[in-house]
DNA sequence: ATGGTCGCCCCGCGA
């Protein structure tokens, strides 16, 4: 099976496009993040259509999340139990499989701006809080997806410029050891289980030709668990929708599980 | 010479 992530900053503009990826890329299940709409105006019927079942938490302008998948969705969680938040930005639930139940948990983490702003501190009380989370998650769940926006770029290959952008955001010390922590939890970066192209990049900047430049970020992750770990038999980035007209900033990922 | 990001929803903010 194979499961996506997309950051598509706005599902408004962006169906059309979501709806002509899912069709060349028929995925089984996909978290996408920054919907920025409320859920009275999630497009329930145009996924139905497309045979995909979805939950949603949406919100006005900014953040929301949600998952799609080929086969019913259970037991749904919004946001982090216990960790009050305004923001729109987890959606987790359960699928059934036939090697079983198959946690899926989708996240457009904290941007954080730069650090030494608000921002970055709430950004910082976020990750301890998903992390904390997931770890009961995680006993619960054994087979678990971790998927989103990281807004984090783990290591300096993951990079278009680590030394000018040294300590920058994306690129702390702190959020890369929170990457590093949710690795703890028994999470491996599926992408990285293979050989992957140099300057492999998920997200590109609209300004001054981030993209044609190949300016980029790898920030969109999808981390597995322990026991699914020996089932994962690929991982890509699909630079493709980046093309289109009126792209989002943010290309899909993509991991197949045997 | 001008404009050189996008999406939100109305204007400057967040990314």
């Amino acid at each position: 099976m194979q499961i996506a992530t997309w950051n598509i900053n706005s599902l408004s503009v962006r169906l059309p496009q979501v709806l002509a990826w899912l069709e060349a890329n028929p995925v089984d299940a996909i978290g996408l993040q920054e919907l920025k709409l409320v859920d009275e105006k999630f497009p329930h019927d145009a996924f139905e259509a497309a045979g995909y079942h979805a939950v949603c938490f949406g919100q006005k302008t900014y953040n929301g999340v949600a998952i799609l998948s080929r086969t019913p969705l259970r037991d749904v969680v919004r946001n982090i139990p216990g960790h009050g938040d305004e923001q729109a930005r987890v959606i987790a639930a359960t699928l059934d499989t036939p090697e079983g139940p198959l946690r899926l948990v989708n996240c457009y983490f904290v941007n954080g701006q730069a650090p030494g702003t608000e921002k970055f501190s709430y950004k910082l009380l976020w990750l301890e809080a998903l992390r904390d989370w997931l770890r009961t998650e995680l006993a619960a769940h054994p087979r678990l997806v971790l998927v989103g926006d990281f807004n984090v770029a783990p290591e300096d290959r993951d990079s278009f410029d680590p030394v000018g952008l040294k300590d920058t955001i994306h690129h702390t010390v702190e959020e890369r050891q929170h990457f590093q922590d949710l690795l703890g939890l028994g999470l491996t970066d599926a992408f990285r289980l293979f050989d992957q192209p140099e300057k492999s990049y998920s997200w590109w900047d609209y300004r001054m030709l981030g993209f044609q430049k190949n300016r980029g970020l790898r920030i969109d992750h999808i981390l597995v668990s322990t026991a699914l770990r020996p089932s994962v038999t690929a991982c890509r980035i699909d630079r493709a929708p980046r093309k289109n007209p009126q792209p989002s900033d943010h290309a899909p990922v993509v991991v197949s599980l045997g």
